[in-house]
DNA sequence: AAGTGGTCTAGACCACACT
DNA sequence: GTGTGGTCTAGACCACTTA
């Protein structure tokens, strides 16, 4: 059941309130202490709901004034942002997929360092085709530590999702870092998505941790061009974001916490 | 000189320590009562310390446990983010970058919705091309409303920074929306950038608004390939980052907060 | 059972934007 | 000056983890 808290729930009340207009872009909420005083809560709980629209970008805040309507809210659930499936659902497209590798092999530097293990450690690389009503829109190449593995390899190989199924097995996926770049198409790619060799895909590696902090996951995604973008909102209250330079010269692989230097 | 507040100091110092290895890889924070005792301020301002931590992606927090630390920090100011000047600098390069085209025009249907005027309504137009240490990168188009773009097309073409001059003026960037995603080099872009016509870019659209509310600018960015890399951080807890599927048959221009239909 | 973070309250004072 | 959000305090109780 698990009830959400107050502030949650004050939260969703108002981002709702928001979606359908009822401030008007560019309008304005209620003072926190008509806020508090309406929902009967104190003014404390109030400002918690508040942050939550604060980060997603749905309202300003400045001293002085009441907050601004910054948006229509257009964010998807922490859930959603890392399950195909459930994204796909979401915007009412079927998805689909099928594994077309899947290996036990040992890690190689990069994974070790993403998974925080050490390097030649088992791990289960996994290799998936993506599709949208039918149609191949992204290659995924994922890499699992070994508890988690050993969940993923006892799955039909035409398992629609695996973040469900890792999810009814008790696995919570609390924290993920994403690098959003371009690369070019390689032959499975080229073999997967029907694109042309060395044609630009857009890619995003993840790196997804439980609860504890401790690395689950570790994924390459290639998508076609025109299927997907990438939307963040940040702000000076808050900033999740950041640009890195990549490499230029020597190449180099580079993940979103690979060790400094 | 505006101090800072109390928890805005013990976060930097908090997110110091962790960058300094103090408490390890996957180490655990003191507790809030410690932390609290140790500086000499109440829980609920180590609480808000800490909250700025967890969404940068520095810490995990969970019921029962200390706060495990997920990573070396690895993040960029605001600041940094908005103006391409000072992100080169904070990387140890030299930026530069002039001027190619400025111009007053109406503001095309996109411009129009993304800066909240009415299609027609004047605005100024600005490519410029960027450089690290001579060597061009980026191709940016701003097009910004009327009141800032005054300040803008009074500056010299070859202006360093943009963002440093308008905060001279007074104008404060509070929060942007960025989408990222991938496009193809037309023939400005070939000219400026050097690439193959019809070659892949790194697309970032970002609009950008005041403390107010009130959008200021909105700019495509056109990146080289391997010159950059996005990277966000989100959790279960703060989440503002989403995937859009973006047009596949018709062509749509779409940007970050466009109307939903 | 003890320790820890999550939620909530009630109140105080300050900084800033309005008018 | 009045209203508003920002900061900070002190205390209470609960949910969860760990031993």
């Amino acid at each position: 059941m698990a009830k959400p808290a107050r502030y949650r729930e004050l939260a969703a009340a108002l981002r709702a309130g928001v979606l359908s207009g009822e401030y008007g872009a560019g309008g304005r909420l209620p003072s926190e202490e008509a806020l508090a005083a309406a929902n009967g809560v104190s003014r404390g709980t109030v400002r918690q709901a508040l942050a939550l629209l604060r980060t997603e970008g749905v309202v300003t805040s400045r001293r002085g004034t009441r907050r601004v309507v910054l948006e229509q809210p257009r964010l998807q659930s922490f859930t959603e942002l890392l399950s195909f499936t459930r994204w796909a659902r979401s915007i009412g497209e079927e998805p689909g997929g099928s594994v077309d590798a899947l290996e036990w092999r040992g890690a190689d530097a990069t994974e070790a360092a993403q998974l925080r293990l050490a390097e030649g450690d088992r791990v289960l690389a996994v290799r998936r085709c993506r599709t949208l009503g039918g149609r191949p829109v992204m290659v995924e190449r994922t890499v699992y530590t070994e508890p988690v593995g050993a969940l993923v390899a006892e799955m039909p190989t035409d398992a629609v999702s695996v973040t469900e199924l890792l999810e009814s097995h008790g696995l919570v996926l609390a924290d993920a870092d994403h690098t959003v770049d371009l690369t070019l198409a390689d032959a499975d790619d080229v073999a997967l998505l029907g694109c042309e060799p060395g044609g630009p895909l857009l890619r995003e590696r993840r790196r997804t941790t439980d609860p504890t902090g401790l690395p689950v996951e570790w994924s390459e995604d290639r998508y076609l061009p025109d299927t997907v973008a990438f939307t963040v909102h940040n702000s000076l209250a808050a900033t999740s974001l950041a640009r890195l330079r990549e490499a230029v010269g020597p190449k180099v692989t580079e993940g979103p916490a690979a060790p400094a230097s």
